[in-house]
DNA sequence: GATATATTGAACCATATGGTTCAGTATTTA
DNA sequence: TAAATACTGAACCATATGGTTCAATATATC
C-alpha cells in the first residue's frame, strides 16, 4: 500500500520535474492535441515526444487515443490531489517546524533579559 | 526569469520523486538529524545519504552546517509554495477541462432528445 | 495504385541517478 | 597520543533519461 503510493509519488513528480512535459500538461488544459501538435509546438522530434507523452500516461496524467493514423493526447484521470496533499502536509510541517524555532528564539531572548537583570544587580 | 522558474520546479520536483528522500524532508521535519542519523534510519551507506542531501539542498529544501566533525541537516528555506500553486492551478485547468466535456455530453443528450422528438412526430 | 502523413520501434548517444566500496581527513574521546 | 567517530571524495556499476536518426507500418488522399 504504502509502497504504491510511494511509487506513484516517484511516477508523477518525476514526470513534473522535465519542463516539457509540464508544457504538454498546460496545452492538453487548452485543448487536446496530436503528437504531432506536440513536437511541433515543442520543437521536438515526434519520437522524442512520443516518450515524454508516455511518461505522463505511465503517470496517469495523460491518456492517448489512436484513431485511424492519428493518436489524440488528453489530460489523464489523476488531478494529482494526492500530491498536493503531500505538499500541504510538508508546508505543515515546516511551518511547525519554524514555528518552534521562532518558540527557541523567544526563549533565548527571555534569558537574556533575565541575565541582564541578574548582571544588573 | 521563466528558464530561472523551470530550472528550479526541475530541481524541486526532481527531489520529491525519491522515496528516500520524501521520508528524509519528512524526518527532518520532526526534528533536525545527523548524516548519520538519515544514513541509519533509511538503511543506506553515509555516501548514499550524503548524495541524497546534496539533492535536496540544491533544490533549497535542506540546509546543512558543519559544526566539528557532524553535519547537521535541517528544512532548508524553500516552502514548496511555488510548486503548490502550480499544482492548484493544473488542478484548476483540469477541472475546467472536464467541465467543457461535461458540456459536450449534456449538449448530446439534448440533441438526443432533440432527435428523439423528431423521430416520434 | 501512388504518394503523402502520422506514428512507431529499434538502436544509438551522452549524461544523470542511485547506489556501492575504499581510502582518505578531521575531530573527539579515552 | 592512540583509537574511535563522522564525514568526504574518487571511482565504479547498472540502469534511467532525454534526446536523436533511420527504417518500417498503417492510414488518408489524389
Amino acid at each position: 500500500m504504502v509502497q504504491y503510493i510511494q511509487t506513484r509519488f516517484d511516477a508523477s513528480f518525476a514526470a513534473l520535474s522535465d519542463a516539457t512535459r509540464r508544457g504538454v500538461l498546460e496545452q492538453l488544459g487548452r485543448a487536446d492535441a496530436s503528437i504531432t501538435d506536440l513536437a511541433g509546438k515543442f520543437r521536438m522530434t515526434l519520437t522524442g515526444m512520443k516518450k515524454h507523452v508516455g511518461v505522463l500516461e505511465q503517470a496517469g496524467l495523460v491518456t492517448t487515443e489512436k484513431v485511424g493514423r492519428v493518436r489524440t493526447c488528453k489530460l489523464g484521470p489523476r488531478r494529482l490531489t494526492e500530491e498536493a496533499a503531500w505538499i500541504e502536509r510538508y508546508r505543515q510541517l515546516w511551518d511547525a517546524r519554524f514555528d518552534e524555532l521562532d518558540k527557541v528564539v523567544e526563549e533565548l531572548k527571555r534569558k537574556e533579559r533575565v541575565d541582564g537583570r541578574r548582571k544588573r544587580e
